[in-house]
Parts: structure tokens; C-alpha cells; sequence
DNA sequence: TAGTGGTCTAGACCACTAT
DNA sequence: TAGTGGTCTAGACCACTAA
């Protein structure tokens, strides 16, 4: 057995009353000093168990107000973002990657704009395409502001991907992430293998350190790819 | 101002010195105890500004071990699944749907076993569309549990969608969400009046209530649809 | 204004694990 | 086995807000 313990066991059970319909969506639930004097157990840890439920969208809570069964249940669900690398090798496949171009260049203005940059300033673009057991897996292509790079570009790119460099030397505070579907352009669909027009999975990521603007990049994943997760 | 105070404080602090560098990727950083004598506050309260780093994918902590930058920094995205009502009406726009049918029927070998259930169970199956100020948004084929709908279906679907109609019937424990691009079948391609082929992003859910599966729905994007959340 | 959640404290014990 | 994080306690004060 292992029955949870402690705030764990707290959580369950009023899972177990919300999914049981002992506490309706809707309805407000006892007080954090009810809850611990009926589990015999000190309110924070109580309290601990419904901000955990709180965050996940299960609770709505409020001062005053008191804590209810959320009635829309806006769900969180949280993802792993992972270095291109360890995704592949979490599939038990073989890594590996190539870069296929790396230029100075005057980036669109979407792009500037995207990252806060004066029209004009020039950045660095690389495109890349990663391998699955040789098989291409991801197309990638960033622009990367150079005044981040306190050394510039590393010397060897052979052993480790741009991203990964990156992330190593520059620590970035605050990033977004978009998530939509494409087709595939014809240059696209040459790199991944894929015939033009399929779909395909597309990430984009914006990131920063403080007010510095580092990187901007776009993951085109082939046909079958999913992102995953429970909540 | 609105300087953070207690735990946020702290962890706005810890990010300080990460992002500047005075803690590297990797590199240990000083026990629970050592800050709170530092910061001047109890552990707990180091705790916590810790925890919620190490939640964040910023640090990773093992007991005995101490705690480390995170090398990797597999970030986690937290995203929010709302209600398709409420995601229209967020964006301002006028949301209506309509039912293009509802029928009992034996699942695809695939939708059963997803569901854990016995080959040959009927299901509800009901195929919806859903409208953003009466221009096609989002196309839901879904596969319904009858076994967790005390009382059958609503009568009235004219005011809450069926999935809003669940959650406020049904609560669910526990769920799966993934997100993938599919081109679009002529059939898609006709309820969300876009081209043959167009890249439609995907989301499929599947949600439990305790050990009884509820339902299976796979939603269609239109082009154009973005998901987005920070980090 | 009073009720409720948010957070902090000082101390304690326990669980895990590097060594 | 000893060091570190994980959690709990009992009490306190504060912040917010419904009535």
C-alpha cells in the first residue's frame, strides 16, 4: 500500500468529495479551520493542499468569500518544454543534428518587432535541422540577438545543438511560447522529408533576460509529433 | 512601487542571481538554512521560494544532494484549457454552435481501448460545431460514456454546450490533453469552410471520473489558431 | 467590520541519499 | 551515518473583501 500522507492525503480526499459530488461545482466548501480541525491536523496544512487544488483550476478561493468547487473549470495543464536533445533521446532514438546555414541578417520586421528591436539591427540566423535515428525530426530556425553573446557563437558546434549552447550561457528570466499548425512550405517539406502542404506542428518561442531580447525561434516538427500531457 | 515582499522576494532574488550569473548553470547553491540566516527569515519561507523554482524547472533539489541551477532547464509551461465558450467570448467575439448529429454507436477499436473499454460498447457520439461570430472556429467529434450520465442528455442543448453541460454534471478527476496538426479531411475542410489539406491544429482529451471513463473529444482549429501561454 | 485566506515563524521530526 | 530537503505544528499577524 501506499496511502498518501499528510497535505497528499488532504488533496485526495477532497477530490474524492468534489468528484463524488459531495461538494457540488459550485458549492463553498468548509473553511481551512474546519477542514484541520475535522483531519486533525494544523491549518497549513490544509491550506497547503487547496492552494495546490486552487492551481490546478480545481478550487476557486477568495478572502472572505471562502474557497468553491470551480463551476467553468478552466484546467491547467502544465508541459514539459524540453532541449531538442533529451526529447529525442527520452524516445530511445539517436540525436543528432545539422546546421545548414548561419548568416548575419537584417531580420524581418515581424521579427524585429517580436523581439523590441530598432528596424534595421542586425541579427544572427541560423537554421537547423535535427535528426531522429537519421530521420529529420525538427526544422528549426532562429534569429538570435548577437549583443547577448558575450563571446560570440561557441567554436565547436559539433557537440552540442545552438539551443543548448544557449541556454547554458545565457539564462533567460521570461520567455512565451505559442503552439499552432502549418503547412509545410516547399523548402520545409524538403528538409523534413515530407510532401509540401502536410501539416505541421509548430512551435515558437520568444525569450529574454531581463530587458535584453536573446532569441526568437520557430520549431517546425514533422507529420505524427504530439506534445503531451495530463492533467 | 510594489518591491515583492517574503517568499517572492526571495525568489525574485534567487532568479537575480541566477540570471546574472553568480550562480551558474550546475553549480550548488547554498542549504535551505544558509539563506533563511541570509535573508533573515524562517526556513520554511526559503522552502517555498525554492520549491516553487524547482516546480518551475529552475532548480533541481535532492535531498542530501543540495540544490542545483538547472542545467537543462526544461521549462514547464503551464497552459490553460478553458471552455470553448468562454475562449470565444474572450476574444471578444460572438460564440454560438450548432449539433450536426448525435447518435449511438459502436466506437472505432482505437476510441475504445483509449477509453479502457470492452470492444463493442456503445457510446454517444456527437459531432459539433462551434462558431466565432458565425464564422467557423472549432470542429468537436466526441465519444460519450452513457454510463456516467445519470439522467441521460439534457434536453435543452440550445443554451450550454455539451461539454459545458458535463463539467458542470460530471466532475472529472483525472484527464489526458495532447496537441498535435492534422491537414484537414474534405469533410473538415467543409464544416470549417477552409481549403482541403489546410493545417488544423488538434487537441484530443480524455477524462476519467475515478476509475470510469467520461468521454473522448478531438477538437479541430481552424487556420490560424494559436496557443500561447509564458513561461 | 468581521470573516476568510495568505503568509510567516521557530521548532521539530522524518525521508532520502551521497559518502 | 550524517547532511539536506520535505513536511508538519501551533500560533500569529496581515490583506483582502463580502456584507
Amino acid at each position: 500500500m501506499s496511502a498518501p500522507q499528510g497535505w497528499e492525503a488532504i488533496r485526495a480526499e477532497v477530490l474524492r468529495r468534489i468528484d463524488s459530488r459531495v461538494w457540488a461545482p459550485g458549492a463553498l466548501i468548509p473553511t481551512e479551520e474546519d477542514l484541520a480541525a475535522e483531519f486533525g491536523c494544523a491549518r497549513a496544512t490544509v491550506n497547503r493542499a487547496l492552494r495546490e487544488l486552487a492551481l490546478a483550476g480545481v478550487l476557486e478561493r477568495r478572502r472572505k468569500a471562502g474557497t468553491r468547487v470551480a463551476t467553468h473549470p478552466v484546467r491547467k495543464a502544465t508541459l514539459d518544454i524540453p532541449v531538442t536533445r533529451l526529447e529525442v533521446v527520452g524516445r530511445g532514438q539517436v540525436y543528432s543534428f545539422r546546421l545548414l546555414a548561419q548568416t548575419k541578417a537584417v531580420p524581418p520586421l515581424a521579427v524585429a518587432s517580436r523581439l523590441g528591436l530598432a528596424p534595421g539591427a542586425t541579427l544572427l540566423h541560423l537554421r537547423t535541422l535535427h535528426f531522429a535515428d537519421a530521420k529529420p525530426f525538427l526544422y528549426e530556425d532562429r534569429w538570435l540577438n548577437p549583443a547577448v553573446l558575450p563571446e560570440g557563437l561557441p567554436p565547436d558546434l559539433a557537440e552540442m545543438s545552438i539551443n543548448e549552447w544557449l541556454v547554458k550561457t545565457v539564462a533567460y528570466t521570461y520567455g512565451d511560447i505559442s503552439f499552432s499548425a502549418a503547412n509545410a512550405s516547399p523548402d520545409e517539406a524538403a528538409y523534413l522529408d515530407v510532401a509540401p502542404g502536410a501539416a505541421l506542428f509548430i512551435t515558437e518561442r520568444t525569450t529574454w533576460a531581463g530587458e535584453a531580447p536573446i532569441t526568437l525561434v520557430r520549431l517546425a516538427y514533422g507529420p505524427g509529433y504530439r506534445l503531451h500531457t495530463q492533467v
